[in-house]
Formats: structure tokens, sequence, C-alpha cells
DNA sequence: AGCACGCCGACT
DNA sequence: GTCGGCGTGCTC
């Protein structure tokens, strides 16, 4: 018998191990197994089986998971995932299974007969410290010992559920405002954890979103609902685990890292505006989070809703492709709804500040709340000598430093390093700075200055757990002014009654070509989270944008899915960039003919679209790989172990 | 990822 | 003459 292994390695193949006999029984796939590997010892995960006997292949040290963590449809996902975000199974996996076996800490040992009585009451973990793995096993397999989960202590499970037959289920994409949206998702949970099935929601990964939904939720729900993200801790990490995979009818809230929970009895998945794409700073396994929820849905054969405001384009697609049933509430323009916002005629100016103060003036007078939006939350940027107009660059890369005064730093926007600010120009030694572009700390200064006795709040996101607990305690306050950048559209159920956009235009010159989508999506946000009668929108003259067509929803989405189709952009082909790096001219030109190869056996050699070469120090190559999702998952990852290859799936420029 | 092997610069 | 830099390649 031999086993192919998945390490948690950068490397996209397997490898092949004999399974020694006292093994064999245990045998199965996605369990982790402890093999030898560069001559130590490596934890990998079986991810195939084969009958033959291996000449000269090395034998497994121990199978070291009883059981199954997975189900077949999280096997099926991970496998997807694998190959969609061309990164090895062993990642993937890695991701997603329970770090060591912290799971043993949470099961304990009831002996069933005499011989095994000495191990009664003992955890998994203690009891395989004591007696051996191999033994405790082989008492579980001859049902001498059973294992009870410890926090519903109830048996525990075997995993067993296998994908539903995918029905015509009732997918939805719910475009619609904050309170919408939770009426929609409250009445699908509520029927759900009615019929005992399990709900997973995806909300985006900041502490405003989670906040109010949970506290909405608990509320409702009661020790319903359980909270599963990034910095929840291991052991309620590990209740949650238990709980949905031994028993149904409960509703995990959390962010992208609950997207792989096992579910016993899955009934739905929500994801609540995720739009943003926050993985692609992430480490090792990186996955746009609400495209694997949906697929999850899919694998599973269970309902989907996606709700947002402001649905990307990929997530509009990937519903228009897969039938979903479209909910549109118009509540933006529309006269009927109950937001009815206003949109002033565009003003335009040198200086924002000098037009944003009488509007100010006027909200405060009427005892309203305001609030600003700005696209940056620095003071300000691109600072210049007045005198001899030498501007201030980065000493390590020549990137444009970003000047936070409160901090008293200039932060090089390129490589991010920070030096102490000085008011004094490095060429001529005059102290006269000036810089071209403000921010969120430069308006709530100067806002402070012209309104002392008005509480400004600036809401920039550097820690927005801080500027929301703060908030909560002087909402009730009459005036109050926000500043702050997109972190303001974060913000869940606040009313403002006038809104200022100072410079949202400039957020298309930050390129890509979602630039356009993102402007979209920040204006709509901030309608959504900030709920504002009426809009004062500044830009300058010859960027003068019109805000209407933003506004319909419905034409946005079609406009902007037509000029994606003429250009061949995504969301309607894949893309991926692909950068080759070599020493030698030589050894590129092989790897790229590999990847021609590769892709001609495929039959999709036209997906190639384009060469470059860049000469520096070394020789590099850069080409984009672009066609039909299905034609190209499969064959992308077959290109991850070329030597010197790195791969981009979905690349913001390219 | 880690770790070994390998081929060129300063050094007890 | 070596020690050690990290570039390249391999791990069943």
């Amino acid at each position: 018998m031999i086993v192919d292994v998945a390490f948690p390695i950068p490397v996209a193949k397997t490898f092949s191990y004999v399974v020694p006999d006292k093994w064999k029984p245990f045998a199965k796939k996605f369990l982790r197994v402890k093999a030898p590997f560069h001559n130590k010892t490596q934890s990998g995960v079986i991810t195939e089986i084969h009958d033959d006997n291996g000449p000269g292949l090395k034998e497994i040290k121990e199978i070291t998971d009883f059981f199954p963590v997975i189900d077949n449809a999280l096997m099926e996902l991970c496998t997807w995932a694998s190959n969609y975000y061309v990164t090895p199974m062993g990642a993937v996996l890695k991701y997603l299974l329970p770090p060591n076996l912290n799971i043993e800490a949470y099961l304990a040992v009831q002996s069933k007969t005499d011989e095994t009585s000495r191990m009664d009451g003992l955890s998994l973990k203690k009891a395989v410290q004591l007696f051996g793995r191999e033994t405790v096993f082989q008492y579980w397999k001859k049902n001498l010992i059973t294992l009870r989960e410890i926090f519903a202590e109830s048996p525990f499970l075997l995993i067993t559920q296998d994908k539903k037959e995918k029905k015509i289920h009732d997918d939805v994409l719910f475009i619609g405002d904050v309170r919408s949206r939770l009426d929609y998702y409250t009445e699908a949970i509520s029927s759900q954890l009615y019929s005992g099935s399990n709900v997973l929601m995806l909300l985006p990964d900041h502490y405003a979103a989670g906040n109010y939904f949970k506290n909405i939720f608990s509320e409702k729900f009661g020790d319903k609902v359980f909270w599963y993200g990034s910095e929840t801790k291991p052991k309620s990490r590990m209740e949650t685990f238990f709980r949905v995979r031994n028993d149904g009818g409960y509703l995990v809230l959390g962010n992208k890292s609950c997207v792989f929970l096992p579910l016993r009895k899955p009934g739905l998945v929500i994801v609540e505006r995720h739009e943003e794409d926050e993985y692609r700073n992430e480490e090792g396994f990186k996955f746009n989070a609400v495209m694997v929820a949906a697929k999850r849905a899919s694998i599973s054969g269970i309902p989907a809703i996606l709700g947002s405001a402001s649905p990307s384009m990929e997530m509009y697609c990937y519903a228009e492709k897969n039938k979903f049933k479209i909910i549109e509430k118009k509540w933006l323009l529309d006269e009927s709804s109950q937001g009815k916002i206003s949109v002033p005629d565009i003003f335009s100016s040198a200086t924002f500040l000098e037009e944003l103060i009488p509007i100010v003036k006027e909200g405060l007078r009427k005892g309203e709340k305001i609030a600003v939006f700005t696209p940056r939350k620095n003071y300000g940027s691109h600072l210049v000598c007045h005198d001899c107009k030498t501007p201030f660059l980065c000493p390590h890369c020549e990137g444009v430093f970003d000047y936070e005064k409160e901090a008293g730093l200039l932060v090089c926007s390129v490589c991010g390093k920070s030096f102490p600010y000085e008011e004094q120009c490095g060429n001529c030694g005059s102290n006269i700075i000036r810089f071209s572009r403000t921010g969120a700390e430069y308006v709530a200064e100067k806002l402070k200055d012209i309104f002392p006795d008005v509480r400004i709040v600036k809401i920039t996101g550097d820690s927005l757990k801080k500027e929301i607990k703060q908030l909560k305690k002087i909402l009730s306050d009459v005036p109050i002014v926000f500043v702050g950048t997109q972190s303001l559209s974060k913000l869940y159920n606040i009313h403002v009654q006038t809104l200022v956009l100072l410079g949202w235009e400039e957020l298309r010159k930050m390129g890509g070509y979602r630039s356009d989508e993102k402007m979209f999506q920040i204006l709509i946000n901030l309608i959504d989270a900030l709920t504002p009668d009426n809009i004062s929108i500044f830009m300058k003259k010859r960027n003068k944008i019109h805000i209407d067509n933003y506004l319909e929803r419905d034409r946005y989405y079609h406009e902007e899915l037509q000029r994606r189709k003429n250009a061949d952009f995504p969301p309607l082909q894949r893309v991926f960039l692909v950068e080759i790096e070599t020493k030698s001219k030589d050894k590129g030109e092989k790897v790229t003919a590999a990847i021609k190869e590769i892709f001609q056996k495929a039959g999709i050699e036209n997906a190639i679209s384009g060469i470059l070469m860049e000469k520096k120090t070394q020789y590099k190559w850069k080409l984009i790989l672009r066609g039909e999702e299905e034609l190209l998952n499969s064959t992308v990852l077959g290109l991850y172990d070329l030597p010197g290859v790195h791969i981009e799936p979905d690349p913001l420029y390219f």
C-alpha cells in the first residue's frame, strides 16, 4: 500500500510512502501522518492511496489522526482552492486543520470494558501519551472505548455527511441597505436554526462588523451564536469547532478563518459585505474568503446569500453566472424608500477647506451630525520646500513621504520606512515646507482650530476598535463632526445629516482596472453606513465626475461589465500574472518554453497573452495568462514548481 | 520551507 | 591555505 502525502511546503507535488502493515487498516484519505522527509520527521496529509507496492520508497512513521477532521465536501473545497489560488495542497490543509493535535485535548476517553478502565476519563491526548497512539487506536477501533467531546458532553461523532443532492436552491445576491440586509438575514437564519441546521456567516474582518452583528444576533438567538474570528482564543475556537461538527442549530459568525469549519448539518452560508480584498497581504495560503464561501455553499448543495450595498463585480458576475436570484432594494435615489438623498451641485475649488467650513458651520448651527470623507488618513503628503522646491524623498527608495503630524513622522509611501520629521529643508535649510495633498489628520486639526467647542472625531481605522468604543460614548452628543477615510464606511448604523466628500475622485488615480469599482464601492458603502440625508461633493473642476453614474447601481453594473468585456478584463476572464526570474537568459527561456509546452498539452496555449522581457541585474519575464476559469484552473498549479516562477492569481495590475 | 551542496571573497 | 557568503536544487 502506497500513500501520497502533501507537506506544508511550497512544493506543489506530493510524496509517496509505503504504509507498514500495522498501520494499513487505519490509512484513509486526508488523515495526518508523520513520515521521514529530509532525514527528519515531517507531518503531512494523505491525499491519495494506491494499492500497488512501491520499490525503494520509505515507510510512514505513524498515522496521527484517528479520524478525518474534514468531510468530503471540505476535501473537494480544498482541492478546488488549491487549484484556484495556485497553492500546494499541503499549505491549504495546514491553514484549515486545527494546529497540532489540540482536538485530542478536548476529547474524553470513556471505557467500555475492564481491560480499558485504566484510561477511563482521561483526555485522548493524555491516553495517547500514556499508552501509545497505536494501542489507543486499536481499542477505539475495536469499540472498547468511546470518545466524548467535553463541551456538550456528548458522544463524539464522525463526520459522515456527504454532500447534499443539488436542488434548485435559492442562492441570493441581496443588494440593499444595512437594515434590509439585516432583516433578510434574520429571517433566513431563524428558519435554518429552527430546522436544526447550521449557518455560517462571513463578516468583514474588522471590529465594527463583528461587533454589530454579534450583538444583534446574540440578543435574538442567544447561546446558539458563536463567534469564530481570527483573534478568537484557541479554547473558544475549539468549542465552536466541536459544536458545529457534532450538532446543528448554530449560527457561526466569523471572518475568513471560518469558511473551512466542518459542519454537521450545513444549512446556509451568508456573506455580508465582504468586498475588500484584504487577503492579498497574507502569508502562505492567500484566498478570497467570499469566493471560497460561495464555492463552499455550492459544493455542499446548500443556499448562499451574498449581501451587500455594493457587491464587487466579481461577485455580481459570479451570481449571474450561477443563476442567483438577484434582489435589489432601491434605496439610493428612489423617492419611495426611506433614505432620501439629495445630491447638490458639485463644487470645485483650489482649497477644499474654504468651502468645507460654511457647510460645517451651517450643519452645526442646525445641530446636525456631519461626516467628512477624505481618501488619506495622514496630515499631508508630497512635501516640498517652499523656497528651493526640493521634494522630500525617502533616502532608502526615493519614495514620496506621508506626513503624520501627531506621531511627528514621515512615512515612506513606497517602502513603509519612517523617519522623524524636521521642519527644515535638507537642501537650503528653509523651514517653510509645503505639501500638495492633505488628509484626515489635517482636516480634523483645521476644524478643531475653527470650531474649538465642537467634538471632532477622527475615524481612520488605525485602531477601529478604540474608535468605535469611543464613538458609542459620545454618539448622543450633538453636534458632532466625523472626519475619516474609507474606514467611515465600516461603521454600521450611524446617522449623519450631511456627508461631505473631499477628493473622492482621487481614488481613481490609484490605478488598476478596478479603481472605478473601488470608487463605486466606497461611495455606496459610505452612504450605507452613514445614511446621510444629503451629500456634498468637492472635486477639482478638471477631475469632475458625475455621481449619478454611481448612484444608479443597476446601470453602473451593466456599464462597468460591458467595459470589462470590451477590454478582456476580469471578472469575465480569469487572469494570472506569471513572473519568471532567472540568473541566465538561457534558463529563463527554458522555463518559458516549459510553460508553453504545459499549456499546449492542455490545449490552451492561446491563454498566454503577452511576454515581456525586462533586463536589470537578472533576466525577468512576465507573462499573463487569461481565459475561462474552468480551463485555466487545473493547469496553472502545474507551473508552481518550475524554477524561478512566481504566480499571482487575480492581479490588480497587469 | 528547510537543508545540503557548491563555488568565489577576507582572514584567525 | 581555510571559513563562510548565500545562489541553486532536492526532498518519497
